[in-house]
DNA sequence: ATTATGATTGACTAATCAGTCACAAAGGTA
DNA sequence: TACCTTTGTGACTGATTAGTCAATCATAAT
């Protein structure tokens, strides 16, 4: 097995339940069953492992959501299966997810490379600015819509995730919301 | 001075700039101007001081918003003077709205007394509550709007923060949305 | 002037931290 | 076998941590 792979797993599982200063390096390499210094071959320094985590792990949802989206379909059909994914994957992966969030309000976003979170927004972003053009959107900002769908889906999945819904009725929620959604995007 | 409101403020400057743990109590204290010890008079540990910080600012906005809100007004104009003036405390409140977002992404979301987080949230919930009832809002589940709501305030702060806007655009920028918002749950 | 009180101090400690380093094991090549 | 390179190890270090505590201070009551 991969030792910086499972040096990632249990940074991850240790960051999101105890945070990350919360979190030392030697329990993470204990968690992964790696000696201490190990580490520090396959990361610089412990902020250096942050950001390799976020990386890796916003590739992981953009692969995944990209792999699901149909971009011969029409425009409603695409961006619908691209927000649709992204929740499936999020609820798939909570822990991935929650790390994301943990990350998005903590000081490590201004260090993290912003030629690469744009690369990893920029297929959305331009599916809604065709969308826009097509007139099936508001004429508005693109980058404000997709902000606004971003929060949508970050609300949906703390709604679902704070209930205990069956498989049904989450399936439910999630049409309807999406459904909310498109009332006020289009 | 208060020395209590000293270290709560340096604590909040410190905790959005560095992280929980990226912060240590002698930094606090110095940054308040007050002993190391005496931190510890006021609060009984570090994690203490967390959560008294988060449920203080809490109320902070929790007040405004209310005394902003007439009750005897409409239901939309009542939802949307709470919508909009939390969003407003949280344009001039920066520091504070960024401490309860990196609170409710953080382990520490579990540690605050969930009988507190209820209260906070019941004057909104009502007023939705009473809103579907008039059938002014669409018949949904009242937490779900509310949560939704609450996701929309924080996307467009984080929208309007990133960008740099004109007072005017920003106003702007507030009235649209509101509007989509509208379009949403009526 | 003396005593009492509670707030404030900062030196101190035991524990923990991120990161280093000298060495050992493993694996390939010949 | 012998030799070299890569990978892994865990004891170690100097710095920093949360939290303690005996001592000091300002104020006021007697």
């Amino acid at each position: 097995m991969d030792k910086k792979e499972l040096l990632l797993n249990a940074a991850l599982k240790l960051f999101v339940n105890h945070g990350f200063h919360g979190t030392a390096t030697s329990k993470i390499a204990q968690e992964a069953g790696v000696a201490n210094g190990t580490l520090f071959q396959y990361f610089k320094t412990k902020d250096d492992l942050v950001i390799d985590l976020y990386i890796h792990i916003k590739e992981d949802l953009a692969e995944y959501v990209s792999k699901n989206t149909d971009h011969q379909a029409d425009i409603k059909e695409a961006i619908k299966t691209q927000i649709l994914s992204s929740l499936y994957w999020a609820l798939d992966n909570p822990t991935h997810f929650q790390f994301i969030q943990q990350v998005h309000t903590s000081p490590y976003i201004g260090k993290i490379d912003q030629t690469i979170l744009n690369k990893q927004v920029e297929p959305h972003l331009t599916l809604i600015q065709k969308g826009i053009k097509q007139k099936v959107l508001k004429q508005l900002p693109a980058d404000l819509l997709y902000t606004l769908i971003t929060h949508q889906v970050f609300g949906l999945y703390q709604f679902i995730t704070s209930k205990n819904l069956s498989k049904k009725k989450q399936h439910e929620t999630i049409q309807t919301t999406f459904d909310l959604l498109w009332d006020m995007l289009s």
